[in-house]
DNA sequence: AAGTCGGGGAT
DNA sequence: ATCCCAGACTT
């Protein structure tokens, strides 16, 4: 089949069928289409609708967020993951701000230069918020192409990536640059999706390979699995009279980069040590909590979690061994990131404390 | 090329 | 329980 019968069958059908009413839809700009397409990276639609929201609340244009404390980006990445896209989205205002005055590049090249943005984020970003023809190669249109035209092989592999690329490539008409890209996002999305695709009211039924072959969903091929490790951390919750937390903001880079945590031990005696070394000459209180596990991309973390009471408050932290710490209040919290299992057992001991 | 980075939705 | 999602970046 031609490109020019692909892209007239795709654009057709969104022209009809597409999505126009999501939030990054409305007002189109290269601001709101770049924050949207970092928070959507490797995250489910549904899922970032209301962080988006909040962000543009907050956030409204490349100047406030360039002039933001990181603590409060992160604090409204919160339980989206992947930190590093957080982090990299705030340099990126700032490196727009000082070195291109406020105005986002008109490039895909230069777009892929900025932190966080690589190039099907670039290709996005210059199709839909610029009308820039640049094809991109997210996971919707890897599973299209790879249906429409049976492709063989994982697509994190590096040959099959390349001919995945050379077919958007082809395929990506030189004009109506927005509603093509948002058309196949549309169509991965809504109709040829992971498991049950919508075959029967899909636009390339006629010419999908895919679905000659009788099974559909074999494409893309999965990936290669490996078994992830299981690791293990105590969490120590140290709290005071006040009710308050005590909080260790982590290194910029590692898990839960940049975000605030309790500090943790690999077994109880262990942890008593780090209570001890923390806040030397305290007296305590423990209680533990019941266990649980934390899945990531790459591992398995069985959580223990015991609280320290403090029977005393006392106010001398080590400085200089832990010079980025704080007392958390649940009740009126702090405007800082918090990994998702230390947000929830904060919000669970302050519910139950003060129910 | 392989590993590092999260959390949640779908199944 | 597993798989994977509008991927980028480091090693």
């Amino acid at each position: 089949m031609t490109a020019q019968l692909f892209s007239k069958a795709v654009l057709d059908w969104y022209e009809q069928y597409g999505r126009k009413n999501l939030p990054w839809q409305q007002q189109i700009s290269p601001y709101r289409v770049w924050v949207s397409e970092i928070m959507l990276q490797q995250t489910q639609v549904t899922t970032v609708i209301p962080y988006f929201e909040r962000f543009m609340q907050r956030f409204p244009d490349v100047f406030s967020l360039s002039t933001a404390k990181q603590d409060e980006v992160l604090h409204l990445w919160t339980g989206l993951g992947y930190y590093a896209r957080g982090r990299n989205l705030h340099a990126c205002a700032k490196t727009i701000v000082n070195e291109y005055n406020g105005l986002f590049p008109h490039s895909v090249e230069q777009l892929s230069e900025l932190p966080g943005i690589g190039r099907s984020t670039a290709a996005a970003i210059a199709s839909i918020s610029m009308g820039i023809h640049a094809p991109i190669l997210d996971g919707n249109v890897k599973r299209v192409l790879t249906r429409c035209f049976a492709v063989p092989g994982w697509p994190g592999d590096g040959q099959v990536q390349k001919r995945l690329w050379s077919l958007a490539e082809e395929l990506t008409p030189n004009h109506s640059s927005r509603q093509y890209t948002q058309a196949m996002m549309d169509l991965g999305a809504t109709l040829c999706t992971r498991s049950k695709p919508a075959c029967g009211i899909c636009p390339l039924q006629p010419q999908c390979l895919g679905l000659k072959t009788g099974n559909p969903t074999q494409f893309p091929n999965s990936k290669p699995k490996k078994a992830k490790p299981e690791k293990h951390t105590i969490l120590i919750m140290i709290s005071n009279p006040a009710g308050e937390y005590f909080l260790q903001q982590r290194p910029q880079q590692g898990i839960w980069g940049g975000l605030w945590s309790f500090p943790e031990g690999t077994d109880r005696q262990a942890a008593r040590l780090m209570v001890q070394r923390l806040l030397p000459g305290t007296e305590a209180l423990e209680q533990e909590l019941p266990p649980f596990r934390h899945t990531f991309s790459h591992y398995h973390l069985h959580i223990q979690p015991v609280v320290f009471r403090l029977q005393r408050h006392l106010a001398t932290v080590q400085e200089t061994d832990n010079p980025n710490h704080c007392w958390y209040n649940p009740v009126s919290p702090d405007n800082i990131g918090l990994a998702a299992p230390v947000k929830m057992l904060l919000q669970q001991q302050s519910t139950e404390e003060y129910p």
